[in-house]
DNA sequence: AGCACGCCGACT
DNA sequence: GTCGGCGTGCTC
């Protein structure tokens, strides 16, 4: 008996094999199951997605082609997944296997059965080794406020939104969520009994991953074993990842800390996701299809819970500043809101200073009563962080005789002045070379940074702080934090370990110190150039830099015995600004109403439905002819009637890379109709590629819900 | 995406 | 005379 089963490969959208490919077997494979196929005169991993008896109609024997090898010994990935899977291919755009292929781990399409079941046996001898020495579960007193969190996530069902004051404690309730679903949950569920409770904790970045790694596993190890906490991010080897994955599959670990990259590993007895930092936009993924981690962590959970019934998997969004979308939904009802506003220890939040920089000395970078604030911290031995969103010394080099700037030849942007190493760097493209001596134009000596960077202003903080001395009467400290300063492995490491034993004084870095890290000695938190953000065309803008001075607030003061004296200082010259009112006050309901309406009246997301169609191209005539040869037929398309198209617009950085860039928006009032109108647009996007206007069009993609348009 | 096939310039 | 440039086109 032959059956024909409908396998799904790495066939990216382009590629214009969306669906499933028929494949000849002698044996009956179930759904789920990972095989190797042939493919063109490659052999590929594929996952079974379905296996009929019968030859589909329209296919002859001879067109298809036999499978090579079944990975047998690894289980089936389930219905879940695979559901998971298909829901977004379909929301985002793009095909089956795609996704699918994209989901598992990179090395896994290397291995061959027989080395596959040498992996699985070294995995069962690890931890056949290490048991389990069923230790105590420890844990702190749970403050009032997350003990009344606890109590409410116990009893709902719905998605939860833990809104929670930066120091509220939400790591530890995340950490007794845990302890309370791997404990008591029932195993079961569709699965089988033999798949235990697993739970997934994601986090926005890479970086945040160890110190979490480190709570859980001191928390866990002890009662489940020491491969029961396991990562999975793309920081990682190709062997852990797999190494990771398998453990994931197999059952064997049963808490998954990772990346937005996690959302898609199989956890056959999931029970509980936590999305730490929810509002954080590195869950949307920019690249391949452009996913959401948190919104499919909603969505994984309601099909988990549906498969579980009456049992359930439950979801829990963490933020001290939400995505409006979740706080709307909250709003709404679809998710329970759960609020914890007081610090752990009573401390307080910090107080906001604004400076006013129209009342200060022309040129200052930092205003002296700023400068005196800090050097009062430091004498007391107290710790400065101050935070400015631009690594590098200063972002453009110019030339004052001609009006030459460093800008990038393969890129519409500046290049970056880096005085450490002497260069000029693209931050899009990566093109580096040495500061010129002279201008390249006009031969003038004389050229001169313009604007300043991380490098800079840790320079002249150095210089300005000379004088300050600590209580043991040495000299000041100031260091950088960036994504330079740290881009050796294990230098992240050695830097926050000199800002905890109390090396450094001030730390001046980019967005990435105010992310998570928990500093004891901070009492004052500088963000000196944060009006860029007010004004900006993104109507994310303002949304964001709330999120983050608000995030960086929560540096300071997180020793209650010193948070009644911290402050977070903002140099403005727009003081009057509604965001400082109520950032003033901690006010974060009221800001997220006030957005609200303005979006509500505008018809932007969450109240309506956005897309972009993007299109790069050797020109910019190219890119755009694609887009508008597309929407010109669009025309007769399913619910075109609800749908805005928007003319085509180059990127705000046309060219990165000697690529043309542009998009169009897709709008609508209705996530449905988008959702149908952009399925039923997909082949004619595939046609357009080879119209004649658009040659030179080097790719196209949607982008479902974008952050950024 | 890979990887073929396919048709035009500088080399052993 | 070939090696190889990357422009189209297909993968059950």
């Amino acid at each position: 008996m032959a059956f024909w089963p409908s396998i799904v490969v790495a066939t990216p959208a382009h590629s214009g094999v969306g669906a499933a490919l028929t494949y000849r077997s002698e044996l009956s494979l179930a759904p789920g199951v990972l095989v190797r196929v042939p493919l063109g005169s490659r052999e590929v991993l594929g996952v079974v997605w379905d296996c009929p008896s019968e030859r589909p109609e329209g296919l002859t024997e001879a067109q298809t082609r036999a499978v090579a090898g079944v990975l047998d010994g690894l289980p089936p990935l389930n219905d879940r997944w695979r559901q998971l899977v298909k829901f977004s291919a379909q929301y985002y755009q793009r095909s089956l296997g795609e996704v699918a292929l994209a989901a598992l781990p990179p090395q896994l399409r290397e291995l061959d059965s027989v080395q596959l079941a040498r992996r699985l046996k070294k995995r069962a001898k690890a931890a056949a080794a290490e048991p389990a020495t069923t230790g105590e579960l420890s844990g702190h007193d749970l403050s009032p406020e997350q003990a009344d969190a606890l109590q409410a996530l116990a009893t709902t069902s719905a998605p939860v939104l833990l809104f929670g004051a930066t120091g509220s404690g939400k790591t530890e309730v995340y950490l007794r969520a845990t302890q309370s679903v791997l404990e008591t949950a029932t195993p079961g569920g569709t699965n089988g009994p033999e798949s235990p409770t697993q739970v997934l904790v994601m986090v926005p970045e890479i970086n945040l991953t160890p110190q979490l790694e480190a709570r859980f596993r001191e928390r866990f190890e002890p009662a489940f074993g020491a491969g029961s906490v396991v990562c999975l991010h793309s920081g990682m080897t190709p062997a852990q990842r797999l190494s990771s994955w398998l453990a994931a599959h197999t059952g064997a670990a049963r808490i998954v800390l990772g990346t937005r990259m996690a959302i898609f590993a199989s956890l056959p007895g999931l029970r509980l996701i936590v999305v730490d930092e929810e509002h954080d936009p590195s869950y949307k993924s920019q690249e391949g299809a452009r996913y959401s981690a948190r919104d499919l962590a909603v969505y994984r959970a309601k099909i988990e819970s549906e498969a579980l019934a009456p049992a359930r998997c439950q979801v829990v969004l963490g933020s001290a500043t939400p995505s409006l979308e979740s706080w709307h939904a909250a709003d709404q009802g679809r998710y329970v809101r759960l609020t914890m506003p007081g610090r752990i220890g009573g401390g307080s939040l910090p107080r906001l200073r604004l400076v006013d920089m129209n009342h200060q000395p022309k040129g200052a970078v930092l205003a002296p009563p700023l400068l005196a604030a800090m050097a009062e911290r430091i004498e007391r031995g107290e710790q400065c962080l101050v935070l400015l969103n631009r690594r590098g010394y200063a972002p453009v080099l110019a030339c004052h005789d001609c009006g030459w700037k460093s800008g990038c030849p393969h890129c519409s942007a500046y290049r970056v002045f880096h005085k450490l190493d002497r260069t000029l760097r693209c931050h899009h493209c990566g093109f580096t070379e040495r500061v010129p001596r002279a201008c390249p134009d006009c031969g003038n000596l004389d050229i001169a940074p313009v604007g300043r960077g991380t490098e800079q202003v840790e320079e002249h903080l150095a210089a300005l702080l000379v004088d300050v001395k600590r209580p043991d009467g040495s000299p000041a400290r100031v260091a950088r934090m960036d994504a330079d300063s740290t881009r050796l492995k294990g230098s992240l490491e050695v830097q926050l370990a000199a800002l905890h034993s109390g090396e450094v004084d001030v730390l001046v870095g980019t967005q990435m110190i105010a992310k998570g890290h928990d500093f004891r000695r901070i009492t004052l938190v500088a963000g000196i150039n944060a009006d860029s953000a007010l004004f900006a065309s993104d109507y994310r803008a303002p949304e964001r830099l709330f999120a983050l001075l608000m995030q960086a607030a929560g540096r300071a003061g997180r020793d209650a015995a010193q948070s009644g004296a911290s402050e977070m200082w903002v140099q403005t010259w727009y003081p009057q600004h509604p965001l400082f009112a109520t950032l003033k006050k901690h006010d974060y309901p009221a800001f997220a109403a006030g957005q609200l309406t303005e979006r509500e009246q505008a018809g932007m997301p969450p109240y309506g439905f956005q897309a972009l169609l993007r299109a790069d191209a050797r020109t910019q005539q190219a890119a755009q002819a694609f887009l508008n040869s597309a929407a010109g037929q669009a025309a007769g398309l399913p619910h075109r009637d609800e749908i805005t198209l928007y003319p085509a617009v180059p990127l705000t950085i046309q060219r990165v890379a000697n690529v043309e860039r542009a998009q169009m928006l897709v709008e609508s009032a209705s996530r449905a109709a988008l959702q149908r109108f952009l399925a039923a647009w997909q082949p004619v996007l595939h046609a357009c590629r080879s119209d004649p206007q658009a040659r030179g069009l080097v790719r196209w993609a949607v982008d479902v819900d974008p952050m950024t348009i």
